[in-house]
DNA sequence: AGCTTTCTACGATCTTTCTCGTTGACATAC
DNA sequence: GTATGTCAACGAGAAAGATCGTAGAAAGCT
């Protein structure tokens, strides 16, 4: 099981899941840290040394891409976030999210049917 | 802003969250890691001094005791998180998390009930 | 050919986190 | 009063993460 990414990794993995695959100069720019090219580099090379990235050539630059689907390392920074800061309490997860950042109609709808579908998924056990 | 709590400094919080006022060596014997004694206490320590614990005296012992209270680290967290990892959609949050960890249904209908209050609440603005 | 630009690769440093061994204080037991 | 046990304090070390400076390869331009 590889080890959770750590933040700087996540905020590359992020903009990596907003755009797709990019060159090391897009994920740069689209990153609002005041570190510098080498940095976000650099890390993107350890990220790839970890399996975490793959690279691919296309002319001179190379264009980095995002291993594990969005939805699985999701799944696995909720779950280990579920465990170690909100005891198992998905409910307190929701609450801590929606007080942090007040979701809108659609998200809430959105949140709705996410849950109608786990439970109709869940009764058909 | 206080800085997030790392890694092993959330599994300690949650236990003071669980458990309430605590000894080091009553922590630690909750905790189970394979690291020793003198690191749980280094740590608690540490934390101390970022402000994150309390101390106090108690006979021969410490008692230590967790600053913010659970919902407002709970909510950092998340809000943290929603913004680092899930692009800010509450929606994918809640679903990574039923994904990870199957809620139960008492467990379900807290989300709901926590949907409900945050809507009406909305509603009201 | 020589210069400029645009990349990646490499190595070094700095900081933070994590871990543990040792010490000394204090109390209780013998 | 010596021994034993329990605890906090201290300092040191290892490990991981983050940052950057410099070098080198490849392409395009004059």
């Amino acid at each position: 099981m590889p080890p959770l990414p750590t933040g700087a990794e996540l905020e590359i993995l992020a903009v990596l899941w907003r755009l797709g695959p990019s060159t090391v100069r897009e994920v740069y720019a689209a990153l609002d840290k005041n570190s510098g090219y080498t940095t976000t580099l650099k890390q993107m090379q350890v990220m790839t040394e970890k399996g975490l990235l793959t690279r691919s050539e296309r002319y001179r630059s190379h264009v980095y891409e995002a291993v594990a689907p969005m939805e699985d390392t999701q799944q696995q920074i909720a779950g280990d976030l579920l465990r170690r800061a909100f005891g198992g309490s998905a409910a307190n997860l929701v609450l801590g999210a929606l007080k942090a950042q007040p979701a809108s109609d659609e998200d809430l709808a959105e949140i709705r049917r996410v849950l109608k579908e786990f439970e109709k998924r869940e009764r058909s056990r």
